[in-house]
DNA sequence: TTTGACATGTAAGCCGTTACATGATTTA
DNA sequence: TAAATCATGTAACGGCTTACATGTCAAA
């Protein structure tokens, strides 16, 4: 059942996703195939959205008329589908984008689940996890610092690059933390393997 | 269906969610409802859960065999039903934080996304939405660093402690990268309104 | 010859959230 | 008298992930 079309005042509101693959087939006429390759080198580093699902989305949006869809044939592949945003999508892009509240987001961390029950597990173990974070933030930061230098000097992709300094950043803030606890780590291993 | 009991071979893996459940009822036995309180201040700063979807796990972890319940009747008050972990339920608990492995968290950050359809909405508006994080980062911040100091110079909660100053240092970096970027947005802003 | 890009989907099913449902006791 | 605490759950449902399914073409 699809709530969405029969009722127009919308009680359910659609996702966020819907509203972030919507805004990036309003950059310009594009594939679902092109669309998710787009989304999983832009967007995809603070919002992933899976494959299967952007199919999913663009279907919905395109009954709900904020986009529409022309048939491509094409010769030796698959019919393509050309999903372009209609006015009354624009219009409802500009409204999420304008009116939905930011709520403060309560995102999971496994890893600090890991911290938090550290005294489970052996003083090497928990030191190894904090080696293997640090080394995913040291890549996580040096993937986004290229993509910030590769954005410097274009004005037009500035907030593009806000995005990505946001990750720099807070990679950075891992790896300051890690190097602040690790001692605290260590002393745990020594503790145990010292002279007792 | 419950694939875990039936397959002693268990393919799919518990959610993240259960073995949690489980660390936090083998800090000592517990209620669902004293349970979801502890949860809620402790480890929901970075893994929240449902206080319904606690009862759920309960039950479960109880099926596997890695819980006990032992009901307790009260005058005045429902039956309470007390959960304490087991041998079983310890050695999972065990195995899981020893041999699951690190996997690089995707999390969403529906701000990210504002910001990168920033050009899509007024700069004023644009700017207000930062200010709200900006807000929110500060608010996150000092509540935090109150954990932090309650936890000051106590050896035994040193990893708790570890916990909250990682989401310290990153509501800091937040700041300073709001800080940062804050001139791009304005000049967005005076660009429009200035001399034109 | 094999990998990767191009191209589109369906099926299954757990996970997790929100809302609902109930009721006594204590405190402000 | 209203709100907070204690105390336990169910119902509904969408969201999202994983795996499955299929086939061509170009390049290494």
């Amino acid at each position: 059942l699809d709530w969405y079309i029969l009722d127009g005042m919308s009680h359910r509101p659609l996702p966020a996703t819907a509203h972030v693959v919507l805004g990036l087939a309003s950059i310009r006429p594009t594939t679902g195939h092109e669309l998710a390759a787009f989304s999983e080198r832009s967007i995809g580093n603070f919002f992933p959205i899976a494959r299967s699902q952007i199919y999913l989305e663009l279907e919905r949006l395109c009954r709900l008329g904020l986009l529409e869809v022309t048939e491509i044939a094409q010769e030796r592949r698959p019919t393509k589908r050309v999903y372009e945003i209609t006015r009354s999508g624009g219009d409802e892009l500009r409204r999420w984008l304008d009116e939905t509240p930011l709520e403060p987001e309560r995102t999971r961390n496994l890893f600090l689940v890991r911290v938090f029950f550290g005294d489970r597990v052996s003083p090497d173990r928990l030191e190894r996890t904090l080696d293997e974070y640090e080394a995913l933030a040291r890549t996580q930061c040096d993937r986004l610092t290229a993509v910030v230098e590769r954005l410097d000097g274009r004005p037009e992709a500035a907030l593009r690059r806000a995005t990505a300094l946001f990750g720099v950043r807070h990679a950075q803030a891992t790896l300051d933390w890690a190097a602040e606890i690790r001692p605290i780590v260590q002393a745990a291993r020594s503790a145990r393997s010292g002279p007792g």
